[in-house]
DNA sequence: TTGTATAATCGCAATATTACGATAATAATT
DNA sequence: AATTATTATCGTAATATTGCGATTATACAA
């Protein structure tokens, strides 16, 4: 017990999980944030800005490109990380039919 | 260590990445989808549909129910639970501007 | 009152996440 | 080659989540 039983779902219902749960952090909120204003996207000016140490937020961004939310190339003598789109549209084509759900009896 | 930093951060990171935790189980994502489909919504008739067992089911519900996603009344001799498009809303709020996104400078 | 159905809570074990210091790996600079 | 800057990884401690059996709480029915 313990773990969770994700072979009881179906493949879409993990994806969005897992894509909702790279962005159920603050931080890491944060670092998505940062990419849509910044014009560059080196991981060294995101330590600057967050107050977690280089190892944290490195793990974090870790994250959120196993998630497929961000992605990464080398840029000169630094990595340049910028926002993926099309995770974040899986989560969008969840989320957007629920904002216009009523409620087809009355109870709540 | 090992607590989420969370006083490091806005009120609205925090807000984004709480909505966006609740959503982060299959389970709960199951549920969700479960409650646009469904014209009752009491909480036995999702115990039927999904295979855990009451108790965790349960939680799941509280946890959607504390994060303000959905919302519960007594109807008759059970409980009603419904969507609530209020936070949902704050999450569409901070995906949407994510989706239109390109990239500054070429690197990615 | 006694029984039944529904849903919440408690207590616990198994796992997962968060955070950071220390260290390693890589590339550019001197 | 040695130094410096940048980022990843390792190891570990603290904390949080997941799941379920057992129990409790509540409302309705007999």
């Amino acid at each position: 017990m313990g773990a969770s039983k994700s072979s009881a779902f179906t493949k879409k219902q993990n994806e969005i999980a897992n894509i909702a749960k790279a962005l159920s952090h603050p931080a890491r909120v944060s670092i998505v944030q940062l990419l849509l204003k910044k014009e560059s996207c080196v991981c060294g000016t995101i330590v600057d800005e967050l107050p977690l140490a280089q190892a944290t937020i490195s793990q974090h961004l870790k994250e959120l490109k196993l998630a497929g939310i961000i992605k990464g190339s080398i840029e000169g003598n630094s990595l340049c990380y910028c926002l993926d789109q099309k995770n974040l549209k899986l989560l969008s084509e969840f989320i957007l039919p629920l904002l216009h759900y009523t409620s087809p009896i009355k109870c709540c």
